[in-house]
DNA sequence: TTGAAAGCGCTAACAG
DNA sequence: CTGTTAGCGCTTTCAA
């Protein structure tokens, strides 16, 4: 079967008729008799054809592949929302293809020249750590191809997009700390130019001032997303002359990371500290203490994603909407009561 | 550029030559003289002419896709895995298409009808936790078409593997309980059909006997490979008359629901019972008490099943290689000595 | 040294 | 009701 996929002409051959009848047959069209019709797509099904998808995308110009283009594949929240793209987009009979860039915008910017020679119809990406300009974007959307954006997005570029409400569960965060007697709530940000570290900076500002507490410069810390690099911005912390008491991070893998350094340094989760994370990931429950964290519809995400490239498709370059997904706080044993 | 892609044919129009003297000049065929081929050439690199793949797919019938299917996508241990056939796969001008069987016969069927209705060039595949007939598979080898099993696989079908050494593996883990003066030593299997778990559970047996333990029929357990199964088969063992001093799961999941079990059941560990898992999750580090466990290498594996794919395209059918991966027994707290 | 034509599998406009 | 033809982009004989 592998050279041996049968063809219109292979079919048209043994009925001894041409391969316009066999491929009107195929689709039901009324010009044929009902008898030939029916004689055809048995022969069709008994010989099992599928009609070949390369001269049908040479045809019609088109390929039915999304690029995907992840900061890497192998965190489950990314892995999580492939999911659900993949899910919509099987759906809709298309198939995605994946490229991670590895956190690195030279691999990014070479996943978009690859797919775009593998001739894919659109894209969905979440952009690296390090991109901070977006030429090889403008590009695809000055050329209509179909972009969108998810988690980390172009701010400046008008595309469709989903994202997580970053303000409000930020804001959530500083919340449950008060609540619960944290007052010295300290944030691990990302870099400055994604706009995941914006949002969620704005809500712990907003939080604190919501709760009356005063900002510290001092609390607020950046890390480049690595979890080396966030368990360097703990220990910042940790050393700081005014002592933190809680610490929030802007993702799973630094609020991991913390939690190995705030260990490390022999203090107590929630005891000494308290500490929330930023994630999905069922590891959350099995860490000691369990992480409190927000848990982010990752799923749902993907699936979103991949119906606004759909209706992106549909509607034209116009179509601009952009989702923000609502988050949970689910309230675990690292920020306990004091 | 979305419906803009040069073609051949607009080369030449712009140029006035045929089409046929393009496509030679582009892969600098001696016939075309070298002053026209300079010129061709650089229209094409100002124009950014690339080939267009479905329009050499169809001449060559080759789709240059592989279909990956794996019984989940969102575990590290998968994730992992497919990022090195991705890298490989890559290097060699294909690209990967995946689907997951969510750990379902059914699913994983459906998922090679539609690889083969899209094209795929050949399958490397890890079979569901139900895969114990293969009809599926076994008319893909009938029809000569690529097919590469990795970590779990059909015995019976004769095509390459690349797997972990189980047997060894798990020998090392009885071997390292028993070293540590554990000695009632229980272990957590999966689906007997599946050959990770007949190989693990025989180093299991070929373990006990050569550190002078008997088997205890009441210290093997087996669970459906889910977390709520695994859950099950701990609660099991730490309900027999005979409590087990260590357990070692078959992978990661099952020994991440073990120790929630462990924990649940207010036993300490290692002081009550030693935990070792099967994995490279780096979750492993996290959590409390660190878990010894076998490092499997995922990266690798995931290359090797990809090299021996293109093997297999080369050398024909008759290629046969089964590659077994080392392992290697990563101690931390769980498992320390009494 | 270059061009014309056929063919990969399919659809659709145009003829009968 | 069915067949012929052209064309999607490319390579490859075969002619010139």
């Amino acid at each position: 079967m592998s050279r041996k996929h049968i063809s219109l002409k292979d079919l048209a051959n043994e009925l001894r008729v041409s391969i316009s009848t066999i491929s009107r047959a195929l689709k039901n069209h009324p010009d044929i008799s009902a008898e030939l019709t029916a004689k055809i797509q048995n022969l069709a099904k008994e010989r099992n054809y599928t009609p070949n998808p390369l001269a049908m995308g040479l045809l019609k110009q088109q390929t039915k592949m999304i690029g995907v283009i992840v900061p890497d594949i192998v965190t489950h929240f990314y892995s999580s929302i492939i999911s659900g793209i993949e899910e919509v987009a099987k759906q809709h009979g298309y198939f995605i293809v994946i490229a991670s860039s590895n956190e690195l915008i030279e691999k990014e910017i070479e996943s978009v020249e690859n797919f775009l020679k593998s001739r894919v119809e659109g894209f969905i990406v979440c952009v690296s750590r390090e991109t901070s300009h977006f030429e090889h974007f403008e590009k695809l959307i000055q050329n209509e191809i179909p972009l969108v954006f998810f988690d980390r997005i172009c701010e400046p570029l008008k595309v469709p997009s989903v994202i997580a409400d970053g303000v409000d569960a930020a804001k959530k965060i500083v919340h449950h700390f008060y609540e619960n007697g944290y007052k010295k709530i300290a944030y691990i940000s990302g870099p400055e130019h994604l706009n995941i570290s914006k949002n969620r900076k704005d809500g712990y500002l907003q939080g604190l001032e919501e709760c009356g507490l005063k900002f510290d410069p001092q609390l607020l810390t950046e890390c480049n997303l690595s979890a080396e690099d966030a368990a360097r911005a703990t220990q910042q912390l940790l050393n700081n002359t005014k002592l933190p008491d809680a610490i929030f991070g802007l993702n799973d893998t630094i609020a991991f990371a913390a939690m190995k350094e705030i260990k490390k340094h022999g203090l107590r989760i929630p005891d000494d500290i308290a500490l929330v994370g930023f994630t999905d990931e069922f590891h959350s429950t099995i860490v000691e203490p369990t992480l409190t964290s927000i848990s982010h519809p990752t799923l749902e995400m993907g699936k979103e994603a991949a119906n606004l490239f759909f209706q992106l498709i549909k509607k034209g370059s116009n179509f601009k909407q952009q989702i923000v997904l609502k988050t949970e706080l689910v309230v675990r044993e690292s920020s306990k009561k004091r």
